[in-house]
DNA sequence: ATGGTCGGCAACCGA
C-alpha cells in the first residue's frame, strides 16, 4: 500500500497537478494541507471523478487538511485540542486495521512571537493526545506539513538558519518527542544523507533550481506499520510543473495487503 | 533587463 502527503498552498489552484499525480501514482491514501477552502465549496468531484473518495475539514482562506482514498476512510477526529477548534490543521481517519492523522503544524511566525508559542503548544498537544490514545503497537501513521526541520541535514544552511522559526531547538525536542516515544520518520529511515527537501520557499530567488529546501513534511508511523516501509520517495518533478505549490509530494510504500 | 513569490480575496495576511 502507498500513502503520500502534499502542502497544496490551496487544494483548488492545484488541482490539475493533484488529479494528474493520483492518475499516474493511484496512492492508496493522499493527506493534503493547505487545502484553504470551506467544506461546502470543498471540489470533491474532481477527485471522485479520477476514483478517489475524500474527506476534509476546512476553513476560509487559512489551513485546512483533505485525505483522499481509495477506498473509504472513516473520520474519528478534527481537532487536536480546544484551542484549535475551527482551526483545520487535524483530520484523524481509520483506514483498513490502521489509523492516520493528517496533521498541518502551525508555521510558528517568528521565534518568541505568539504565534510560535502557539506552535509549541500545539506540537505538545500533540504528542500528549498521541501517547495518550495509542501504544507504539498500535498501527498508526501521522502524515502531514509538520513546518518543523530536525536536523542540520534537514535544511540548506544549517549554521545560517540555526535557532530560526521551523529551525529551532524548541520546536525540534517537541517532534523528537514524537520519534522517542516510537515513531519512525519513514524518509529517514532509507535516506541517511542531505540535501533531500520538500519544500522551497517561493520568496528565494531560484530557491528551487538552487536546492535551496526545507525537509518539514514528514511520514511518520509506528515500528509495527514501519517495518513494511520498503521506499520513500520525494517527488522534485512536481515542483517542476506550472504553477506549483512551494512542497511537493513525499511517497512512503508499504508491503501492506 | 527599470523587474524580483504565491493564494485568497478584496486590503492585506499568512506562509
Amino acid at each position: 500500500m502507498k500513502i503520500a502527503t502534499f502542502n497544496t498552498n490551496s487544494v483548488r489552484a492545484r488541482l490539475p497537478i493533484i488529479t494528474a499525480w493520483l492518475e499516474r501514482e493511484k496512492p492508496d491514501l493522499l493527506c493534503l494541507q493547505e487545502t484553504k477552502v470551506q467544506d461546502p465549496i470543498f471540489p470533491a468531484g474532481d477527485f471522485e471523478a479520477c476514483g478517489y473518495h475524500v474527506v476534509f475539514s476546512g476553513r476560509k482562506s487559512y489551513n485546512g487538511v483533505a485525505v483522499a482514498s481509495g477506498e473509504p476512510v472513516k473520520v474519528l477526529r478534527r481537532d487536536l485540542f480546544e484551542e484549535d477548534e475551527g482551526q483545520a490543521r487535524f483530520l484523524e481517519v481509520s483506514y483498513r486495521n490502521m489509523t492516520l492523522i493528517n496533521v498541518y503544524v502551525p508555521q510558528g511566525f517568528e521565534v518568541g512571537s505568539d504565534k510560535f508559542a502557539y506552535k509549541l503548544r500545539w506540537l505538545e498537544a500533540l504528542y500528549s493526545y498521541v501517547a495518550d490514545a495509542y501504544d507504539t503497537d498500535s498501527s498508526l501513521l501521522i502524515a502531514g506539513d509538520f513546518n518543523v526541520a530536525l536536523t542540520p541535514l534537514d535544511v540548506y544552511d544549517p549554521e545560517h538558519l540555526a535557532g530560526g522559526v521551523a529551525f529551532h531547538p524548541d520546536e525540534q525536542a517537541l517532534l523528537r518527542k514524537l520519534l522517542d516515544w516510537g515513531l519512525v520518520d519513514l524518509f529517514r529511515k532509507h535516506e541517511p544523507g542531505p540535501g533531500h527537501y520538500t519544500f522551497w520557499d517561493y520568496r528565494i530567488p531560484n530557491g528551487f533550481k538552487r536546492n535551496l529546501g526545507w525537509r518539514i513534511d514528514y511520514i511518520l508511523a509506528t515500528p509495527p506499520v514501519a517495518e513494511y516501509s520498503s521506499s520513500v520517495w520525494i517527488d522534485r518533478e512536481a515542483r517542476r510543473l506550472s504553477k506549483p505549490s512551494d512542497h511537493t509530494f513525499l511517497t512512503a510504500e508499504l508491503e501492506l495487503d
